[in-house]
DNA sequence: ACGTGTATTGAGACAAGGTATCTTTATCTC
DNA sequence: GAGATAAAGATACCTTGTCTCAATACACGT
């Protein structure tokens, strides 16, 4: 399980793959760096409500696509974003207050493999989420009678 | 890694829970138990043009609170349904052609469970998804020059 | 078999999240 | 600066669902 550092320059990474640094997406990116937690694209539809829709949605792919955020689901299937701190990682999603986290398991990464293996032909990637109720909203809440096993997908 | 017979009785499970046997719900169900694969709630809407969008969109609710059938997601995000055939399980996805195979690891389960317990709080549930080229679809096409490790969510 | 209460349906409007198109504008390069 | 071209904005449209509300069909008691 690793938490690592905010990536220092996501502009310079975007001209680096031939990418125009326009008004834009420095406000766009700019917006993104004060987030600390999951956001949607309407938060940033809502918040820069000068730049155009079809913008917002265009860079979000383009920073999803430079690794420089990630698509989440929460447990309805929202769709949420957050940006990436580590390399490959994998998300807890706190199903009260949205906080995200970010975390890597070796062994969740081999297990994936195995069966990938048995399955035969090849892994294309994988998608794993954690929803849990942080320890703060579980001390807040009743904390939930769940076992775990909540069968999501 | 376990793969078990189908539900032999959708509709009475349903029943069992305090639902009426509706002529649509029984089309629905025919209808799903004649697939193999992954479906889309636009293919039953197309498959069943006499009933209407909306039944079909509760009918999968309910099947799924239900446990009858499954939801997930391709890799790009778009849903898909499959009829659930174990208990817990997670899906492979060909992302060639889309067929859905299940599986169950006790370890990755375990491990889940360590990470919860690491972040404080409680777990809630989590989703898996394994994406793969399937053994004929990665004969037919090129195999994929993947690692395993793209990263999804 | 026959009402009757209530769950369910169908039609269609609405909503969220996102894409496509097309014209105008802003960037980068020289 | 000038020009080629990437990108932006506006807006229509698409997909996947959900909501409302009147009309219908189940299931149950008799």
């Amino acid at each position: 399980m690793t938490i690592e550092v905010r990536n220092p320059n996501i502009l310079a990474a975007l001209e680096n793959q031939g990418y125009r640094s326009t008004l834009p997406r420095r406000e766009i990116v700019e917006n993104l760096e004060n987030r600390s937690d999951g956001f949607t694209a309407e938060d940033l539809v809502r918040d820069l409500p000068h730049i155009g829709r079809a913008t917002i949605f265009r860079t979000i792919k383009l920073l999803l696509e430079a690794g420089i955020i990630c698509k989440l689901s929460l447990i309805n299937g929202e769709p949420r974003y957050s940006l990436a701190h580590a390399e490959h990682h994998h998300h807890t999603i706190c199903v009260d207050c949205g906080a995200v986290g970010e975390f890597h398991a070796g062994t969740v990464e081999r297990v994936l493999r195995l069966i990938g293996s048995e399955v035969g032909g090849s892994i294309v990637g994988h998608r794993i989420e954690l929803y849990i109720s942080c320890a703060e909203c579980s001390r807040l809440n009743r904390p939930a009678p769940t076992d775990g096993h909540t069968h999501v997908a």
